[in-house]
DNA sequence: CTGAAAGCGCTTACAG
DNA sequence: CTGAAAGCGCTTACAG
């Protein structure tokens, strides 16, 4: 047995050489597909680790017609706060793709996907947040290249996948119910959006499982301007509500302004928490109770998605609960 | 002739049966090499373009031993600052890679490039910025793998591509020296990093481009603290500078804060630059002016250093200038 | 449980 | 200027 670097690079047909069988039984032992007698496949499993044999993925793909790439359609030009999200959210997916021997191919570029597409390089695609317009969409079913989309769509029959904002959101409000506080008041931005439903629907969702009356006064959507927060900020002090409830990060900061400029004191005067964390909140003084969303799970959920769609046996479980309730001093 | 959408994957062997013609020729009129006549390479193009044919590059990779993808290497946690070279670098590799008919694979998690490798699924490697310990490097060219690295390396035989500090570093120094400034003081960093050592190199050949003489009593590195920022800050203002030359926005955000505790107006009283931008630096008042690199081109080299490694002939020199001199308040 | 053979869609000596 | 043929390194009916 040599010990030297293994420099030459072994093809099926050099182990079926060496092992004395043929390359039909190499393949079939590699895969796992067709029965082999356990020797033979023990000798061949010996065979390639000890030689550091690792099959040649552009030959496998061409007999199979796959690329074991997958796409990652990101824009070009996101914005500062969505940097660290693509951030994780790339790393979750590099990670499940990984492990099942995918590789991600990123496109940020006009013509780039189009490219990879009629080249024929990619498998599937993971479109992220903010890249799922409608146009692409109808494009990418057109090709039927199989592709999901993070965030919500209007488009039907296109796979989906985000946080569980639902869930996740009636978790917090359950908390705030169970803290005691019963006069809960709730801002949030675009109604049309899905998320803003998602996020609304667990609010209501909590009161029903505490069985405690709510009814829409206490909700003020299409919250987008220091103007509107200040109005609904208001309302919320004259009906006596004990706590204020921010559907996102930037709805919450209004509402802290808000506070700040009338000189009310959180949480002694009214407690706030928000349904989506940020970095602002958890410095702000008093830090705010929020949601936090774990990203790199989303992304590992993403893929693991996209690539059961490609008829890959996930191993675990792919859909990981991805958010978790932080408690900070604003619900004290 | 049919105006219905083309679903079918055309082949090469299609076009040929098509165009009763070999599938040799179909391949050389496509590739260029050998000799066609204008004629039949017409008939090609034209049946290509008309009918949508692009070619299998898992196939065309397997025929010619290439995978016509790189690998660009990024770090699983780089900080809040990093975040934006990032994206530009990318966007810059995607662009020309793109160009050329490649494609970027990313490598995010532990054991991810060596899986690449060995499954044969790139031609090549970009180490980013802060992936370049040495063992990587070391490992790299064991493989055999071309790579470039982003940054400078110690290792031999390694090719690096970086902005262009030295160049950059003089021309702002130029600048300063031609507005009438007589005696620059200049704060760095780590002595022993090539890019402190380059930067200085630039500050102290744009004194010689003007015949002005300058010893290194104006020039304090290894400043890593305010305490130190602050004693070299004292000395400057003893030895009457008119400006303090920041090589990087760390260390200028150091000088400022200096200067602002001691009560020391920029510009009226001492003016300040500096050789690295960040949003800070433009956002502070007053605004300071400093060297700003452009990332997106930076990747764009350091991807065609790469691709013309992989044997490519790339079509514009693509070492273009990536750095400009922005003039703010902070030297009026 | 195993193999011979055809095929995936290209490229490229070699021969004309 | 053009083609027939072998080959890239795998997979997979088909047959035993």
């Amino acid at each position: 047995m040599d010990t030297t670097k293994e420099n030459k690079n072994y093809t099926i047909d050099d182990i079926a050489r060496e092992l004395g069988i043929s390359k039909t039984t190499v393949s079939r032992a590699l895969s796992g597909k067709g029965r082999i007698s356990p020797a033979t496949t023990q000798r061949v499993k010996e065979f390639i680790s000890t030689h550091n044999y690792s099959p040649n993925v552009m030959a496998r793909g061409l007999a199979q017609n796959k690329t074991y790439n997958i796409a990652l359609l990101l824009p070009a030009d996101y914005g500062e706060n969505e940097v660290a999200f693509f951030r994780e959210f790339m790393n979750g997916i590099c990670k499940t793709a990984g492990k099942n021997n995918y590789d991600v191919l990123i496109s940020m570029v006009d013509g780039q996907l189009e490219r990879m597409i009629a080249n024929h390089k990619i498998d599937g695609i993971i479109l992220s947040r903010s890249m799922v317009d409608t146009s692409s969409q109808k494009y990418l079913k057109e090709t039927g290249v199989p592709f999901v989309v993070v965030g919500s769509s209007t488009e039907d029959g296109v796979v989906c996948i985000d946080n569980s904002n639902m869930e996740a959101s009636r978790e917090l409000t359950n908390i705030l119910l169970m803290k005691g506080m019963r006069k809960l008041v709730i801002l949030g931005g675009n109604e049309s959006y899905q998320v803003t439903q998602n996020r609304l629907e667990g609010f209501m969702n909590a009161h029903r499982d505490q069985k405690i009356i709510i009814d829409y006064s206490r909700v003020f959507l299409d919250i987008d301007s220091y103007a509107k927060a200040s109005k609904a900020v208001e309302k919320a002090l004259a009906m006596d509500a004990d706590c204020i409830v921010a559907m996102d990060d930037y709805v919450c900061n209004l509402v802290l302004e808000c506070l700040n400029e009338k000189k009310i004191k959180v949480p002694s005067d009214i407690k706030v928490a928000s349904f989506y964390d940020s970095k602002q909140l958890a410095h702000n003084s008093p830090p705010v109770t929020s949601l936090h969303f774990n990203t790199k799970v989303l992304g590992e959920n993403a893929c693991g998605k996209l690539l059961s769609m490609l008829g890959e046996k996930m191993e675990e479980s792919s859909e990981d609960m991805n958010y978790q309730v932080i408690l900070r001093e604003s619900t004290k």
